[in-house]
DNA sequence: TGGCGCATCCAAAGCGCTTTGGAATTGATT
DNA sequence: AATCAATTCCAAAGCGCTTTGGATGCGCCA
């Protein structure tokens, strides 16, 4: 069933009947009415493909997954993300389309789908600390939001982050408070923006403090469990070991957590662990009350938030209009895996 | 730039032009040569809404994700599925489109996609027992690949699947043979078809051995880090505890590990523990020992597999062509979870 | 009565591509 | 020299929609 088929059955010029549909004022309301109606019966829906290709816009929002040969960006976080933006997506009517490519087709793939014409707007993941994706996109006028931030670019872009840099200096101090002084941070790769300014808040949180970092307790490395639960066993077995964990993930955390207890430690007793958690829908931290003390940013929020974005700038369609922003709060919440540091019984 | 542009500044008619691009014959080859040149020169991409609308074939794939008031469809297994699929897609020319939609819209959705003609084709993941998309999809004439299958479902239909019942038997056997004779199944939701299929086996691994299933060590639910905890916890409290657990996923089988430790006993000496292990890049079974005795199986193959025997689909264009068909076995690999049981050392 | 504005509808052009049904040129064949 | 079959190209129709630029009929006012 067409337009031109619908119309036909109402006797009805198709101009008439796309504007019945689509809302004009031209159009006498029980006129509109009958036609609303016969859609309904017929179960008409306008074959987008057409309706994309006169209008201009095609009613879809394009993610590009990079294929690294590191397995970071097939990540746990991006189905989240995934299932946030998509519910904003549908509710406007618009479709979601991802890209999985190698990583050095990256910048071929976003120059395809504007030529294209398949997208109208692409969400960035995972920016790196000088992204070159953003003056890409930036010259190939294709509307973009950046979920996260890159330092290193200069021209402005929107993006929607979490305070990365604040949640993980409040958290240190949380530490901090606790008693603990030898805190070691178990980050994620340092090439990625994100994980540069937790270690910046991290270290900024001790500068405060007075006391000198040590850079031997500072490891970075993607995110899985077996990173945490390495990282932690070969810290654990030295001298002056650390008292307190910090990790970027609650998949690294669990890896903390098992090679403390295979230590024959007790976690939140021996040694504290605070992590970030992003609220994974299949991950939680604790069912009530939280195992682990952690800085939580729900990501499929961020999802929502940065899918709400970028519907506004394209429906704003104003290729000068200035970039938007939003800086998201980790919230810091307290569960069993923290406990007072030596400091503290001193 | 577009064809008609590109034509003209060629002096060639635009379907001479489209021929050249699309590997047509009738064209000399020193024209083909010339256009291909002007193509890449001028980096022409054809418009695939115009594309699209010309051929009929939208050139993406549908993969909807019902967004249920439970989590279990957000899955970790997802993404990686998505990735496996999204190289197929990308290496063939194909988009693919994602569609969050509430359960109750979840049928609404298919139907959209087709009366839109976004997609060629749909994957239907998660399969129920007996479930309603696959006659709806038939009805409507939306090719379709099923990973799983739907065991209440009687018209035919492809699809691609890991042989979980022979899996989860051979698991069994396995502890079995250890000397096992308490085996306590930490299984998913048992509305899934793989989730039957995977007691089906556990079951008739049981009854060859003469050993009647005990139904307080059968558990079901969604497979979460908690719920493996919690069943764990609970089950070794009991005064005739399992000696091993055979467990639904790798983060149900952290849980079950997490409550072995806290009650204070070893896993692989004093508990053993088998899991399925879809290998999610994210979630590794060890590095390179496997951590967990693991039924190992990975989806992500599956998502290649799934994407090709679709696009297989959609190429071959005829309807009446018998459905395909493929079964995956998973490997059995041994880690260090698992050991002798009580019958082995009487 | 003629003219004006308003409400309501329509025919046709266009979005950028593919594809049908020739037309023109060439070389070989009779 | 005339015919024929390839070869190579093109004009135009069509995919299903939106949108421009009227057309039509109506009540209303002067």
């Amino acid at each position: 069933m067409n337009l031109k088929e619908l119309s036909e059955k109402l006797g009805l010029s198709q101009t008439t009947v796309s504007r019945a549909l689509n809302g004009y004022p031209e159009v006498n309301e029980e006129t509109r009415r009958r036609v609303m109606d016969a859609a309904r019966r017929h179960n008409y829906r306008p074959n987008m493909r057409a309706k994309s290709l006169a209008t201009g816009r095609a009613m879809a929002i394009g993610h590009i997954i990079p294929l690294s040969t590191k397995h970071e960006i097939v990540n746990p976080i991006f189905a989240d993300f995934i299932a946030g933006a998509g519910e904003v997506y549908s509710s406007a009517g618009y479709d979601m389309v991802l890209s999985v490519v190698s990583d050095a087709d990256e910048a071929r793939a976003y120059r395809d789908l504007k030529a294209k014409g398949t997208v109208d707007g692409v969400i960035v993941h995972g920016p790196k600390l000088d992204d070159q994706r953003i003056p890409l996109l930036h010259d190939i006028a294709l509307p973009f939001v950046v979920h996260g931030r890159s330092t290193g670019c200069t021209i402005p872009y929107s993006w929607l982050d979490v305070n990365n840099r604040r949640a993980f200096e409040r958290a240190t101090e949380f530490l901090l408070d606790l008693g603990h002084r030898r805190i070691a941070l178990v980050n994620g790769l340092e090439y990625m923006d994100f994980a540069v300014r937790r270690r910046t808040g991290y270290l900024s949180a001790l500068e405060r403090r007075g006391i000198t970092p040590d850079h031997r307790l500072m490891r970075s490395e993607e995110m899985t469990e077996g990173y945490g639960y390495r990282t932690a066993r070969e810290l654990l077995s030295a001298p002056d070991r650390p008292t307190a964990f910090l990790t970027a993930s609650l998949i690294s955390a669990l890896g903390v957590r098992r090679a403390i207890e295979e230590a024959g430690l007790r976690m939140g007793r021996d040694v504290s662990v605070v992590t970030h958690d992003d609220e994974l829908s299949y991950l939680r931290n604790g069912e009530d009350v939280p195992i682990f003390t952690a800085t939580r940013s729900s990501v499929r929020e961020a999802g929502r938030g940065a899918a709400e974005m970028l519907l506004s700038i394209i429906a704003a369609a104003n290729p000068d209009s200035p970039p938007q922003s939003r800086l998201l709060e980790a919230t810091l919440v307290v569960g069993m895996s923290t406990g007072p540091g030596p400091a503290a019984s001193q």
